[in-house]
DNA sequence: TCCTGTTGCTACTTTTTGTGTAGCATATTA
DNA sequence: TAATATGCTACACAAAAAGTAGCAACAGGA
């Protein structure tokens, strides 16, 4: 069974009100949402091109969490498979800029030298 | 046992080579990660607090959790309890403007009206 | 029409995570 | 000394994810 899916006004973790950015947090804290909305930023993809693009996850993971992406409005099915839709690409943009700083953060990360 | 903690350039979920944004993703990603570090954004809290602030959240969980905020740069143990460090507010910084997001998202959330 | 391949899944078992509750050891204050 | 808070650890249980198999629906092509 699926868990349930996170809606802001409904009961989350985090929240018993459902204040939207604990729902928010509780769609996005589960494991490969974020990765999938990442993969998704660069062009609408199949189920199959999503298994393969994020390594290992399994298609039970994958369906469920397409299915919150999709019933959040997030991303939507349409020519070429799976995509992002407006909203999922205000997302995105918001998403966007944790690449350059993870780069960073992994330069910096405690134990690393910056490598030289 | 605490699951691994996702350091970039380790294998981690979605990238087998550690690709930093995959790293950042597997490590946010975990139920109550965004949550702790929402909550830490409003200064340092005592492990009660914090239990007391993330409804629901374990004590395992809490503390698997900021081990792996710990270890990871992000959080620090000083005066008062848990706090974000430097690097962690940073990450608020790009955190911050789901907040505002989630309130729109949640107006217009599929199946809700925009409320009058 | 039969074969071959792709797609989007579902089913199932095992392993990993998280929940919920109890409670303990170490301060701190009265 | 007792009461309180703090930061946990230890379970027993439940939920979620991994890993693998395979099926139904469709699209060519021979």
């Amino acid at each position: 069974m699926p868990s349930s899916i996170p809606r802001p006004g409904a009961p989350v973790r985090g929240s018993a009100s459902g204040k939207p950015i604990m729902a928010l947090f509780d769609l996005l804290g589960r494991s490969w949402a974020l990765g999938v909305i990442w993969q998704l930023s660069n062009g609408p993809m199949t189920f199959r091109q999503l298994q393969e693009s994020c390594e290992s996850v399994s298609p039970t993971v994958l369906n469920n969490r397409l299915k919150e992406l999709r019933e959040t409005g997030v991303v939507a099915r349409g020519d070429g498979g799976y995509a992002l839709t407006p909203t999922g690409r205000e997302l995105f943009v918001l998403l966007e800029p944790f690449g350059a700083w993870s780069i960073r953060w992994a330069e910096r990360f405690p134990g690393n030298e910056p490598s030289a």
